[in-house]
RNA sequence: GCACCCGUAGCUCAAUGGAUAGAGCAACUGACUUCUAAUCAGUAGGCUGGGGGUUCGAGUCCCUCCGGGUGCGCCA
């Protein structure tokens, strides 16, 4: 449909450009809300009218006359609603269209895009607020390369920040083969912590010996920093771990200790000198420090202290110029991992080792994906840094991918145990603190969505063997908490509660398992033969009107898939594409449910219905994999 | 103070400036001897926070007020 359009686009701007000033931009579609006014829509004659003072049903009435013999897919264009131009297909059009083009290719790209996502510190377990960034930034991922650019998904390691200085130290009593044995040692973290939090509150001896642990990090002095080392390389593993249950996946992991040893910020900051992005403060308290201009806001952000260190940004910056390949300076690499199905491997940056050629950064387009709350800083970065640094329209751009975060209600906040202060307890959300170790733990939520979709499935086939049911039960559970943290559009706060998370009937990713899951079934048990495409044998006007006007909605969704994924990406919305597979479902499951394929006798419509439905399945398994929702054998 | 986000059905959320504001949950009624009831059909539920404005057309854009939240550090 998407190329429907754009040809239609351009036959509609050859016909009037000579009249009218307009471009073809301008000349945009929508489906109708009522198949009464068509299939396809434009209000070009308002457009135009506002421009040319004359009235919209007049324009709109000389463009039908000066196209209508040009457009031979339509049966009819007419005007309505006083200049909204309404297309109506040939009836069978759009299905022989759909059938004839759907192994059709999306154009290659030949555009580098870098998404990064996940970014959580390595000091203690993952929670649900991190799967928000991961199963957004996986999907935009899934999209991109949908969308056939090319893409990279890095994974941001601060490995030498202040949260894993605090769980370093509150681990000194250990040395590291002590620490080797511990068993869960993410999870074990997570407590750890809470706790380590709690004593350095308002404890400044105890955050002078953590301020000690850390500079001793930083250069790579004994035993502070193998320790750290260990920790932040064993937690990373256990993130790779459970992201990798929910079908989320990297291609490189940039730890910041590199970026600080190769020194990547005196390169950033030569450059930003030479074009005067970054300079001397002359802010009488800011002596010394080298700042950046963020001029919507008209302050002075500090990049480099009067002692001469970095700040976050300082480093951000770093990474950033680098992701989008505005300096030669490169890192080395090593293999961390490799998936043991695919044999791919996820890279490492180092600081030493062996100078081979690799292709990592220098993207295009840069995404970051991490939280509204990190705005300010993200538009200096795109706005004070890359921008300026890429003087060609759109020749880099760093864009910040922002979403709310996760939040717990107050009930839920209760229902696990903790104590709940009188003030938080009117609020309508808590926020998730790794810090206080108030927040649910990525594992403890899988392994809950696991064992209730265990249930479900037992008590639906009460035979099946453990192994099997297990096995769908966790993409059940998979399915349900991915459609579940990107269903909601990303500047809305989620405010998380067990009852929804774990709710698998209406709006769920289940719903849509279950009608894909179903229309296999379906096929199973035609005969070989009979599930073929073909589009020739396709005459709807055997079908009744009811079944027609169904399957006619249907077939409007399913043109639309490309265009919907394009929005998405557009938008920054993923809920975009859950939303549009959701209604592609329903549409699907009414239909299905009101006109049997297998007990069709009339094989002309029998033949109709099942192409219909190979279409569905062939749309719907690619959305699922774009969302990174599996597809159970049976449910 | 400056910058930003949110406010839509009882609850959770949808809706490129477009035609009659839609779903799910909860409630109520009905459909399993039928290709899988994790489904489907139906009933009920709305001054889209209030007030102005722009527009042929506003839930959507602008202004203002009310209510809720966030950011603005030589922390990360």
């Amino acid at each position: 449909m998407k190329y429907l359009q754009q040809d239609l686009r351009e036959k509609l701007y050859d016909a009037i450009k000579d009249e009218y000033d307009i471009k073809p931009g301008d000349i945009a579609f929508s489906i109708p809300p009522d198949r009464k006014f068509g299939c396809l829509s434009t209000t070009i004659p308002f457009i135009i009218a506002k421009k040319q003072k004359e009235k919209p049903f007049l324009i709109g009435n000389k463009i039908i006359e000066k196209i209508k013999d040009r457009l031979d897919m339509f049966s009819e264009i007419k005007l309505a609603g006083g200049g909204f131009i309404n297309f109506y297909f040939k009836k069978g059009f759009l299905f022989k269209y759909l059938v004839e083009n759907r192994d059709r290719q999306i154009k290659n790209k030949n555009h580098k895009m870098i998404v990064e996502h996940t970014s959580i510190n390595p000091n203690k377990a993952a929670h649900i607020g991190h799967l928000r960034n991961a199963c957004l930034g996986d999907t935009l991922a899934k999209m991109l390369r949908y969308l056939n650019y090319e893409v990279e998904v890095q994974n941001y390691l601060d490995d030498t920040g202040i949260q894993v200085a605090d769980v370093v130290w509150g681990m000194m009593h250990y040395n590291l083969e002590e620490i080797k044995k511990i068993k869960g040692l993410a999870s074990y973290l997570w407590h750890l912590y809470a706790d380590v939090s709690k004593q350095l509150a308002g404890n400044d001896e105890f955050k002078a010996e953590r301020n000690l642990v850390h500079q001793k990090i930083e250069d790579k002095i004994d035993p502070e920093y193998e320790i750290s080392d260990y920790i932040a390389q064993e937690v990373l593993k256990d993130h790779i771990r459970v992201m990798d249950i929910l079908g989320i996946r990297y291609d490189l992991l940039v730890r910041e200790s590199d970026i600080i040893h190769l020194d990547f910020f005196k390169d950033a900051a030569e450059i930003m000198e030479r074009i005067n992005i970054m300079y001397p403060s002359k802010d009488p308290e800011k002596e010394g420090c080298q700042v950046i201009k963020y001029k919507k806001e008209n302050i002075e952000k500090i990049i480099v202290r009067s002692n001469n260190t970095v700040t976050y940004i300082g480093k951000d910056i770093a990474y950033s110029m680098w992701k989008a390949g505005l300096f030669d300076k490169d890192f080395f690499y090593s293999t961390f991992h490799t998936y043991a199905d695919t044999g791919k491997e996820i890279f490492i940056t180092g600081s030493e080792g062996e100078d081979k050629e690799f292709n990592f950064g220098g993207g295009r387009t840069v995404y970051n994906v991490i939280g509204v709350r990190q705005s300010y800083l993200q538009n200096i970065i795109s706005q004070e840094v890359i921008e300026p640094l890429s003087p060609e329209e759109s020749e880099r751009e760093a864009i910040h991918f922002s979403y709310e975060m996760v939040a717990l209600t107050p009930r839920c906040v209760e229902e696990m145990g903790f104590e709940i202060s009188a003030e938080d307890s009117k609020k309508p959300h808590v926020d998730v603190s790794g810090r206080k170790g108030i927040a649910v733990k990525a594992d403890d939520l899988i392994e809950k969505l696991v064992v209730k979709s265990l249930q479900e499935v037992k008590l639906r086939d009460p035979d099946i063997a453990e192994e099997r049911a297990r096995r769908i039960a966790k993409d059940i559970a998979v399915g349900a908490l991915r459609y579940f943290m990107i269903k909601f559009s990303s500047s809305s706060v989620i405010a998380f509660d067990f009852k929804d998370a774990l709710a698998f009937e209406g709006d769920t990713g289940p719903y849509l398992q279950y009608t894909l899951v179903r229309i296999n079934s379906i096929l199973r048990k035609l005969e070989d033969k009979d599930a073929v495409f073909d589009a020739r044998r396709l005459d709807l006007s055997l079908l009744e009107e009811k079944e027609y006007g169904i399957l006619y909605e249907i077939l409007l969704s399913l043109s639309l898939l490309e265009v919907q994924v394009e929005l998405a990406v557009e938008k920054h919305e993923v809920s975009v594409a859950a939303n549009y597979t959701y209604t592609l479902c329903q549409k699907t499951n009414h239909y299905y449910h009101l006109f049997p394929i297998v007990v069709e006798e009339n094989r002309e419509i029998k033949h109709i219905r099942i192409n219909l439905i190979l279409l569905v399945k062939q749309k719907l398994e690619k959305l699922l994999s774009i969302m990174g929702i599996p597809i159970p054998e049976k449910m």
